[in-house]
RNA sequence: GCACGAGUGGCUCAGUGGUAGAGCAUCGCCUUGCCAAGGCGAGGGUCGCGGGUCCGAAUCCCGUCUCGUGCUCCA
């Protein structure tokens, strides 16, 4: 069997897990709108890492907090002053540069000190720079540009009623800063002692010039983020306790251990305010992508918000009577993401006898949309169908079919990743017991109706 | 932004000048029917959009829009 993004694009938009986005208009580039089971499937996922991360987790607690923030904060992140990327295009080959690279490459070939980062000159000294030294394309070799624009990844929109600049505002590239701003609120009212970590789930946008694959790389994605505070000098052992911690949850949701890995960051691949990454990589079929990034941020980000703020970011330990700005863990995961490797990791073909080719997923059951196919073998059975559809909907996700054969509603439920399909027979009417059948060992077994409760209730967990 | 590719019912596609087809899917009825089982029937498309050529355009020409892939970027 051949796993590809194209059949499962397919599978995701017909059997509604995702759909392109704006569909009637003839679509939005680049955005998904997930369908019944789809938010069936997210929602799982979101849940299962909330309650391994927090809820089960002896350091953790949550938050959700705002997508617009104060523009001091990307200030202070340094979203707003060093990552705004200056672009420049070719007029005659229209290749599209980036003109800090463009000068550094050409300083470097030809022996030049710069002396500073030419991130830092303005888009007026970098085209000075250009003209005076006559640097050329490098791929047409003429010199004949546009003027230097300022690509900033951050979304900007306007608070209030006038696109006044003063009420320029953004959308959050991270959810990580809502976090780091609450730091002290969340240590004051959870009277957690350091160590001690705050995770959230929520929205993203990131304007990215180059996003694709699917759900994998979109300019408006949700997050999964841990901001784990340490004592200075414990990062190291605290960054190997959350690399593992997330390397577990991973295998206990089903996915295998030849289609993940663990790549930990070479030194110049480290971003300026990181110590150690290591970033956990999935199989999917266009190759290894990115799930989460570990990284050991220090005192960076807290640092940072103490100095632009001027409030005090310290925390104080009691016991050992030591004053300090925490270091940071952070394993930082996407949401939609881990949906498309868990989509792929589900997807399996099985040929039939005739050579059909049928596709099954295989979920684990605690992220399965639907949880339980209630079938009742024939219609004039729907009436004690639907009472046990009344009874287990209350707990689980269930979905009731009396359409077309059984054996046809077998393969529809197969098909989504229904782990477990109940028919209610003839016999039901005598018996007070129905068939469950398992999709992965295809074992039927006789339960009955009342001990239905008690037979799924471990069913689920991971 | 550039280059290339694609747009016909929900899906996959056929149809290269004469007023739209198939399979699958969907829906209804019938079948004491347990793993893609059958029978009968139904709904659903002004062929991305605009213009042109022609007696006549899904089909030829021009334009345009949208999507996909690659490149520059990814804290």
């Amino acid at each position: 069997m051949e796993k590809t993004m194209d059949k499962v694009v397919a599978l995701a938009k017909s059997r509604g897990f995702v759909y392109p986005g704006s569909e009637i208009y003839g679509g939005l580039a680049n955005t998904w709108d997930y369908g019944n089971l789809g938010v069936e499937l997210k929602n799982n996922v979101k849940r299962a890492w909330w309650q391994k991360f927090i809820m089960q987790n002896p350091y953790n607690v949550g938050v959700d907090c705002a997508i617009l923030m104060n523009p001091q904060t990307w200030v202070a992140s340094g979203h707003l002053g060093g990552f705004s990327d200056p672009l420049m295009d070719c007029k005659e080959c229209k290749e599209r540069f980036r003109a800090d690279k463009i000068i550094e490459e050409y300083a470097y070939k030809n022996g030049i000190e710069l002396g500073e980062s030419v991130d830092a000159w303005s888009k007026e000294q970098m085209k000075a720079y250009i003209e005076e030294k006559g640097i050329v394309c490098p791929s047409c070799g003429k010199q004949n540009f546009t003027e230097i624009r300022e690509f900033n990844l951050m979304f900007k929109t306007f608070q209030g009623v006038t696109e006044d600049a003063k009420n320029v505002v953004y959308l959050r590239p991270e959810t990580a800063q809502g976090i780091f701003v609450n730091f002290k609120n969340v240590q004051r009212t959870s009277r957690k002692k350091i160590p001690f970590g705050i995770g959230q789930v929520g929205k993203s946008f990131r304007n990215e010039i180059t996003p694709g694959n699917f759900i994998f790389r979109t300019r408006e994605f949700e997050q999964m983020e841990l901001e784990f505070f340490c004592e200075p000098d414990t990062d190291l052992e605290w960054f190997a306790y959350w690399k593992k911690f997330c390397l577990d949850w991973l295998f206990s949701l089903g996915l295998k251990e030849e289609e993940i890995r663990a790549r930990d960051h070479e030194a110049e691949e480290l971003s300026f305010y990181s110590k150690a990454t290591t970033d956990v990589e999935f199989l999917f079929p266009f190759g290894w992508g990115e799930l989460w990034g570990i990284a050991d941020r220090t005192d960076y980000d807290l640092s940072q918000h103490q100095e632009v703020s001027k409030q005090d970011m310290s925390y104080f330990d009691d016991e050992k009577k030591l004053k300090y700005v925490p270091y940071v863990i952070e394993p930082s995961l996407g949401a939609d993401r881990m949906v498309l490797a868990f989509l792929c990791n589900a997807y399996d073909e099985e040929e039939l006898e005739g050579g059909d080719i049928r596709t099954v997923m295989r979920f684990h059951p605690a992220l399965a949309p639907v949880k339980i196919g209630i079938l009742p073998l024939s219609k004039k059975l729907n009436e004690g169908a639907d009472k046990i559809f009344a009874e287990l909907s209350k707990k689980y996700y269930c979905e009731f079919d009396d359409r077309g054969n059984i054996g046809k509603r077998y393969r529809r439920q197969d098909e989504i990743g229904t782990p477990f399909c109940i028919t209610y027979d003839f016999e039901s009417e005598e018996d007070g017991a129905v068939t469950v059948r398992d999709r992965d060992t295809m074992v039927q077994e006789r339960i009955k109706i009342e001990e239905l409760d008690a037979y799924f209730a471990k069913k689920f967990e991971f």
